[in-house]
DNA sequence: ATTAAACGTGAGTAATTCTCATATTTGCAA
DNA sequence: TTGCAAATATGAGAATTACTCACGTTTAAT
């Protein structure tokens, strides 16, 4: 009998949950292999058979794992973005005060920019953000997460701020961020530094004077 | 015989400029139907064959107008592009000082919003603006141009500051702008309006004092 | 060793974009 | 008016690609 275990450990939501040792790396490598074919031609050129092929699995075996082509990119959105909210998260902290908040978020987003330069796949997939509700949903938990630690930081630098107010326009500094970033790699290098450094500027003065 | 006169009018790139009256009324009723789709279910479930059949013309028809799918949503696109941006110079038009620029920025964002708001067919096709290439570009000529208008404004305001800097500062304005309005529409109505709140009295910030 | 569940397979289905050979319509020149 | 070439219209079907399913194989527990 085929009972189908339907489980949501990750964003990407595998079909079966992989039982034995084989399978769970048949799903590493599958992740591998279409992290590497993203790289080369992006999400969208990505044929599933390409995945299937380059794993040495059938297409078959490939739906056993993941209900749909969407599920790959997300299961890969959802690491990246667990790495970044540990980034994050460590980054601020130990953030007591104003001087420590300024220097803390610069240095996040530079961290942050320089992983949307390194990592195509990345890049790649959160380009698609505005298309795939799934994703938007998916980057919008990610940024009220992130929000909340950041209004968390600015809360302890400023106790007296209204609790409210300062999730909703971390919220909103988060989801600019990202924004600023896609724009940033999608003109020139040289250009995409000065965007970067105009939003720190601009969100440090809101955060600040705020 | 069969020569195809390749023009790019519009945005959209028409792939045969239509000539007779006949066939200019056809591409307008192309793109209402195609507006009355996206409405009603969004671009990506539009299908061609709906348009078709809803304009009451052949498939083979439709594509000697639009090369592909997406040049009637470029078409559609461009044509609310243009008409932001007659809003957005005309909204500006009259700055002279800091305080007509502070009020005309505030009622271009309330407009816009409103427009985005009211628009479905807008709201979804610059939903999708990260995934297409084609309309990525649209989009980013587009912040360029009104960045540049903004920026006018501005050099008007503060003449003594910086060129460049409020060419690129400005440019980055429009873009968050579209981000914010993006993020708004896509969360709860009244977390949506104080976004946009927010989003205003940063960048305004960043004008007055910048 | 038996067996049931887990896992693997790939030909085939379905959905949808876009082409092309052919037919029809239009407008102009004779 | 008529003839004709260019413009326009048509829809069957080619091409692409995500995804299914019926059946075969492997694993591990008893």
């Amino acid at each position: 009998m085929n009972k189908i275990a339907a489980v949501e450990s990750e964003a990407g939501a595998v079909r079966r949950e992989p039982i034995q040792k084989r399978s769970r790396e048949r799903v590493e490598r599958i992740l591998g292999c279409a992290s590497t074919l993203i790289e080369k031609s992006g999400s969208d050129a990505m044929r599933m058979s390409d995945v299937a092929e380059m794993a040495g699995i059938s297409i078959g075996s490939l739906y056993q794992y993941f209900p749909d082509k969407g599920a790959i990119i997300r299961t890969l959105a959802d690491r990246y973005n667990v790495a970044g909210q540990v980034c994050i998260a460590e980054g601020l902290a130990d953030v007591q005060d104003r001087e420590g908040l300024r220097r803390a978020f610069g240095e996040l987003i530079d961290v942050y920019y320089a992983m949307f330069l390194a990592e195509p796949v990345m890049r790649d997939i959160w380009s698609g953000t505005q298309a795939d509700k799934a994703l938007r949903d998916i980057d919008l938990a990610d940024s009220r997460l992130n929000g909340a630690v950041l209004a968390a930081a600015r809360e302890r630098v400023d106790p007296k701020a209204d609790r409210a107010e300062l999730e909703t326009s971390s919220f909103l500094i988060m989801q600019l961020g990202e924004a600023t970033m896609r724009l940033a790699i999608s003109v020139e290098r040289k250009e995409g530094d000065v965007l970067v450094e105009q939003y720190k500027r601009m969100v440090l003065r809101e955060m600040m004077e705020g």
